[in-house]
DNA sequence: GTGAAAGCGCTAACAC
DNA sequence: GTGTTAGCGCTTTCAC
């Protein structure tokens, strides 16, 4: 592993001049480029980015600080900015917190130690309360997740309106008992509740907290979650959930009820996965765009890394309702 | 962000002095340690990692190169590679390179550059054989492939003995006309292959050319495969893939063909997904220990990081054989 | 246009 | 035991 110093001595120049002509720097006098790029290229040289980092007092390395990567959502984003770090350079550190705020908040530290150029996370609220005043001293990108008062750059679903769209679609197809499923510890399981509520309204029903379960979003909780509201008195007729996960674990749930989709329960959900278009019948969700989410943030990112003090932005992204089977026209039986 | 300095300065001390104290020497008087422990505290001082990897020529990161994150057996990996880093104080990398061996060389590059302590990867072919020879200044574990007659720390499946005995499953439970549809451009597809004929043969069939395909392990191109078979003159009974991807494919041409399975034609795979489980009737598959192989990787790379002269390992995980409906024993009709 | 040299924050000889 | 200092590889003044 050459040193710029070898490089120097080889082209008989100072380290200074390699060193401009590794930054392009156009004060260097052909010639001389010339005899330097020749060593570069004998010697193989590479310049040692750590070296580089501590010079500048940062590193060409981003932070994606979520949950748990195995969450589909999750994976896509990532999948999406490891690739727009990666073409503009950057490496990308993945944390996965488990939804823990204690986790969350020693990653961060972690990304401060590490001195990253930023990170993107999708917090937790202690976490998203403290980012709300936090001088990080890297610049941040909040996903999924609304900060309400924060003045930090996110990238969001329009929730409400998702939502809301999803339960209108329910609804339309004449659904009238719907139960709702919500991850809980986030804004976004409660945005999505609200319009699920706001939709009901529209249509002249009452939101019934009976029908309404806040839980951890896994597949055991939605599949719990799932039992007990099938198991009601006066079951739903259809079964919104926030997440694939919860809607994995209430496709479970339903399966063991021996309940068929849609006649005797509707399952509508959030997020595209493979098994939702595999299943039979395919189940009706809201698409969110991941791709362009991750990439987004991490151009957000980027350019914040860029120009620290350029007003902060708040980009929403919208849904797609994927219609499918699993949501179809209600037949009355009785 | 206070310095070493600025510490040292603080508790009346030299730098060396607080270096010691961050260090655990026994060498420091207890009233010393007191006083810059407590400066440290004051100051909320955090070790700068990056001038610290300058001084030591290594980073306490390492890297994970894989295809596509979106893999699931890759999801499930880079959880517990992450798990396992994070543990050992280690922080995780993640590059995804499309099996393009051009994109596995410059993440390679970059993670030199990056001073990385180690490296997981699981590489195409041309990579492998580079590896064979290459210094790569820093420590590499192989995962998912093999590399023959590579010197190099290795976590595998037992990949011919795990497909021999999905084979012969199929064979007992009746099937006898068996495709294959294999993932190209890895050991891993053809070793899967290689099983599945010494299952053939070892029941007393012949494995035929028109019944094996290798294709990229990708969703699109298992669909496309599938249905070539199945739209064979003489079409299979019973479906095997070497991964998810190209049994969530397969599924769909089969789907797609109006197929019954298994009584029409009977599917099987390598890997446990949410989808696999979820499906009606759900997969018969090789669940990998998928945890166990990021967990293992990881501490065979730090082992080697602590002691590279160490001699190298290849750890051969089994697969378990998940039997479900996808393979139900056959009933024969005419 | 080019080079000498300081310094980013840390650790490890080496001296006392 | 503790401090002084050199130096990891790089960039960037500041002279010339």
């Amino acid at each position: 592993m050459a040193s710029i110093k070898e490089v120097a001595r080889a082209a008989g120049v100072s380290t200074a001049t390699v060193s401009r002509v590794l930054a392009n720097s156009p004060h260097v006098r052909p010639a001389l480029r010339e005899r330097v790029l020749k060593a570069i290229k004998e010697l193989e040289y590479r310049p040692n980015l750590i070296a580089r980092s501590l010079r500048a007092q940062q590193t060409t390395t981003i932070g994606l600080i979520v949950s748990d990567i195995r969450n589909p959502f999750f994976t896509a984003i990532s999948r999406a900015v490891e690739d727009t770090a990666y073409e503009e350079g950057y490496s990308l550190i993945l944390c996965n917190t488990d939804e823990d705020p204690k986790k969350e908040s020693i990653y961060l530290n972690v990304m401060r130690d590490a001195n990253v150029a930023g990170v993107i996370l999708s917090p937790t609220g202690p976490t998203a309360a403290g980012l709300r005043e936090l001088e990080t001293g890297f610049a941040v990108v909040v996903i999924d997740r609304s900060i309400p008062d924060a003045d930090v750059d996110m990238v969001l679903l329009d929730n409400v309106d998702s939502a809301y769209r999803l339960t209108r679609h329910l609804l339309e197809n004449g659904y009238q008992r719907i139960a709702a499923i919500c991850g809980e510890r986030s804004t976004t399981g409660r945005e999505r509740c609200a319009g699920y509520e706001q939709a009901l309204r529209a249509y002249g029903l009452l939101p019934t907290a009976e029908l309404v379960r806040f839980v951890p979003p896994q597949i055991e909780a939605g599949y719990a979650a799932a039992l007990r509201l099938l198991d009601l008195p006066e079951p739903p007729e259809a079964l919104l959930t926030t997440n694939s996960l919860l809607a994995a674990g209430a496709l479970e749930a339903i399966r063991e009820r021996g309940l068929r989709i849609p006649d005797e329960i509707a399952l509508v959900t959030f997020d595209e996965t493979t098994w939702a278009s595999l299943v039979q019948p395919p189940i009706t969700l809201i698409e969110q765009p991941t791709y362009e989410i991750g990439k987004t943030a991490t151009e957000l990112l980027l350019q914040r890394v860029a120009e620290p003090e350029r007003p902060t932005r708040r980009v929403i992204l919208k849904g797609r309702l994927l219609v499918r089977g699993s949501s179809a026209p209600r037949v009355r039986c009785g």
